[in-house]
DNA sequence: AGAAAAATAAACTATTTGGTATATTTTTGT
DNA sequence: ACAAAAATATACCAAATAGTTTATTTTTCT
């Protein structure tokens, strides 16, 4: 088991990823982060060297959680269509997201750019990461003969997350899901023109 | 002629706009536009009532100037093809912007999101009219027998911004112009599949 | 039970930042 | 040329925010 002090830990790292997600980086400040955990100054600088500390460590968290909840939702899919379906429903609601306040990797992406560039590094790996876990998957439907050869494989990872992210900050700013469901279903239509 | 006040306010505004976009509404400060413009504290204040103000007008600033040029693009194209080509095309650099920083309009969306309810609302507006204007072109293009009636004018739309706006988050985090290339060509493929 | 670890309370410091005030100088436009 | 407008220089104020300190209390864990 975990000891108090990393429990703590973790608790001001969860209790602040959403108003990172939410705020931004330099939206901010530590006495948001103390309301939110209901811990003293204290406490949370026993933890945490300074802000810097605790926005790394944060982000860190959000990009870790993200990403796993992703894995796992396209790991329980049998097919590369399954798979890649299942990485579309996933952001299919974009105003109620996993994490309140958006998709951390996009948020972080936009707030990194020109201001943090160790924590755009970060991003970029991720980026890359993601589109070469949907390279893979398509590509794997390919030599498996779900999909044609004609399939370009990166481009068509590189459009499908750059729609659905861009799709999610256009409907949280209108303030409506219902352009997301077309956008994924049309996504999907376009997957399967390549359907042997 | 523009008074000298005029014309000062203008240029703060025009200073100001790229500071805005690349660090964001809360990031920029207000000793940041006074060592862009070189001016002083009393003067700035001559012309703008507070920061809430500044950020107010900058914004308002930003957006009609990307608005403005994505017409100017698009209007100087005859066909319908032609107009999305133009505006697809005029995003093909999303390192070198036209304001420095990336798009605007997305850039303001993240930042406003669950921070400034009343330039969100602006945004929303900006995405739907931008939309809109898609639509039409879309729309006008099937009444006048360029495209298929299969097309979906609102949905494609949709996924043209989204894509796009991703696309420049993604490739500017990426540091890469290149997935924009291929993005731009596969939605031009996209939009010529329903070519009569 | 009792020592060590963890957290609190509260006061305090330092820095950044937005904003004001005023007297002086420069620029503009008739 | 000259009055009005615009901008400067300088000093200052107030609030927000990051971070420190220390004595005290609470919790944990063997």
């Amino acid at each position: 088991m975990l000891s108090k002090a990393e429990r703590t830990k973790q608790f001001i790292l969860e209790t602040a990823a959403p108003l990172y997600n939410e705020k931004g980086i330099s939206g901010v400040n530590i006495d948001d982060v103390l309301a939110a955990t209901r811990l003293t100054k204290g406490c949370l600088y026993g933890h945490f060297e300074n802000k810097e500390d605790l926005s790394g460590q944060v982000v860190d968290l959000l990009l870790k959680k993200i990403s796993d909840k992703i894995h796992l939702a396209v790991a329980e899919k049998k097919t590369s269509k399954g798979k890649i379906f299942a990485f579309l429903d996933f952001y299919k609601d974009p105003i109620d997201t996993y994490i309140s306040g958006g998709c951390p990797i996009f948020n972080t992406a936009v707030d990194a750019d020109d201001n943090y560039p160790l924590i755009k590094k970060k991003i970029a790996g991720v980026f890359r990461a993601g589109q070469q876990d949907l390279i893979n998957v398509l590509t794997e439907g390919i030599s498996n003969g779900e999909f044609s050869s004609n399939l370009d494989a990166p481009v068509f990872a590189f459009k499908l997350m750059a729609s659905i992210e861009g799709g999610i900050v256009m409907c949280r700013t209108m303030d409506t899901a219902k352009p997301m469901q077309s956008l994924i279903k049309s996504l999907k239509a376009e997957l399967e023109q390549y359907e042997i």
